[in-house]
This record gives structure tokens, sequence and C-alpha cells, in this order.
DNA sequence: TTAAATGCAAATCTTTTGCACTGGC
DNA sequence: GCCAGTGCAAAAGATTTGCATTTAA
């Protein structure tokens, strides 16, 4: 990793307030390494640390990860049950959902437009709205 | 449960091609048994049935509402990552998901307008659109 | 009669936790 | 040196599965 590369992985931990640790460097490459937004899974970062050769274990990925949901740099999006899956882009946006290989990716979210949203009962108020748009391959 | 009442559910199962069994029969009546559409989770269902007086046990109660799921007769609905929620209402519709209690209810579906939607990338179709607007307690 | 359903317990899978150790600051 | 962060293994849930038993058709 360059070292300009490392300022951008420590400013993004340090925005939140989170110690640039040599595992939440490799993972925070990982994710935004490339400026791309990145949708993963617990496993599937577990693996792509491994494959990298950063050392880092299952446990510390789920840590590390809430940890940066609760930081904010994330968003956990429900869409399996089975498993959970995070995003890189913590606004709320639309998913891509594909039913047929389990992956998630970003909706064109300028693409949506909600016209009219039901209003929140009385008591409550709307924290956010998920949209999940479940894509099956055509026959 | 009154003769009339046990043909709804009798109609409900042999409508999907499920052969009414005692247990089916027990659960189906929990589910559809006042004509309310009804949220449930796996437990939530067996305590139900279990406080009822009915024997069902707790694999069966999953069981069921996956074979319910897959006929068609109910639905999934993706929400929290911990636990799956099982919603006799089928139709494509919003719902309210209560963060602070974990409670899922219908929201109106005639109030939620999806103006414009994202169009399904090539080689796919969209097999339909979850919307769940997480709701919390006025502060 | 016979294939489908059930019950139970054990297995599986994902995620969290307890606790001793390590390493930023 | 202090305390947040980490690793590991064990625990905790939710859900599924194997297999013998029961039951609807």
């Amino acid at each position: 990793m360059a070292q300009g590369q490392q300022d951008i992985e420590t400013k993004w931990l340090a925005g939140a307030g989170l110690r640039p640790t040599r595992q939440r460097m490799a993972l925070a490459s990982l994710l935004i390494g490339d400026g791309q937004h990145r949708h993963v899974t617990a496993e599937s970062l577990f693996d792509a640390a491994k494959s990298q050769g950063d050392g880092v274990s299952l446990a510390t990925v789920y840590n590390t990860l809430r940890a940066f949901c609760d930081a904010g740099l994330m968003q956990e999006v429900m869409v399996d049950g089975s498993k959970s899956y995070f995003d890189t882009n913590a606004h709320d946006h639309p998913h891509f959902f594909w039913e047929d290989d389990a992956k998630l990716t970003d909706a064109p979210s300028d693409q949506l437009v909600i016209a009219q949203l039901p209003d929140a009962p009385d008591g409550a108020e709307i924290a956010s709205v998920d949209v999940v748009i479940r894509l099956r391959r055509k026959p």
C-alpha cells in the first residue's frame, strides 16, 4: 500500500474517531481502496483479507464491520435473512439484489422516485426507507 | 374451531395443494382465523400455538411456514437479519418496521407511490420490490 | 397401502462474547 | 503505562436436517 493511499484510510478512520490499527487499515483498504462502493458480507471480506495475506480473524472482521457501521462509515443492508450485507455507501439508497447469486449491488438512486410515502403513525417518525429491488435472471 | 371456520382453513390449504393435517390446520387458524393479515416469526407462532394448547413442534412450525411460503400462501419479509418474519399478505406491499420493538406491520400500500423505478440491468428482470419503512419512537 | 407430514434431537450456520494478550497514543 | 482493539475458542441464536413414527388420502 502506497503512503498516500494509507493516508486515505487513516483519515477515513480518524474521521469517525477510530484508531488506525493494522487490521482496520487492511480492511479499510479492501473496502474503500479503489474509491468504489463495495458490498460485502463478513465472510467475503474475511476471505478477501485472507487471500491478500492480511491476518485478520473472522471475529475481528465482524467486530470491525459493526464498529464501522456504528461510526456511520458503512451501512448494514438487510436482504437475505441468512446473512448481513455491509455497504460502504452509507447514504439512503436503493439496492439490487440478484437472487440467483445472492449478490448485492447499488441501484441508481436518481432513477428511483418515490412520489408519496405513507405517513408515520402517531408517536413514530420515519428513520429510513429501505428499498430492495429483487432481480431474477431473465428466462 | 367451528365447522364452517375449519372449511376456510381447509380450502386455504387445498388451494395450494397442501394436505390439511392437524398441525397445519392449527397454524392456519392462528394465521388467517380472523381474516386479518398477520406478521409472525417462527418463534411467535410457535408460542401462540403452544398457549392455545396445540401441540406443534418448533421444527414443524419452521417447516410449515416455509411450505406456506413456497406454496405462495405467505411471504417472507426480510428486515431484521437476526430472524425472519412471515406475512400472511402475499401481495407486494410496503411494511413498517418498528425498530424499538422489532415489530412488523403493514403500511397502507395506497399511500406509497413509486413514480419511477430503476430499470433492471440487462439480462435481468425485476422479481419484486421490497419497501421497508423503518420507524422510531418519536423523542 | 403408501407417500407425505411430523417430532425430536442433533447438526449447521451466522454472529457474538469472554478473556488474556497486544499495540496505539 | 493505559485502555482500546484483537484473536481465539467457546457460546448463543436461528434455522435445517436425519430418521423413525404417524397420518391423510
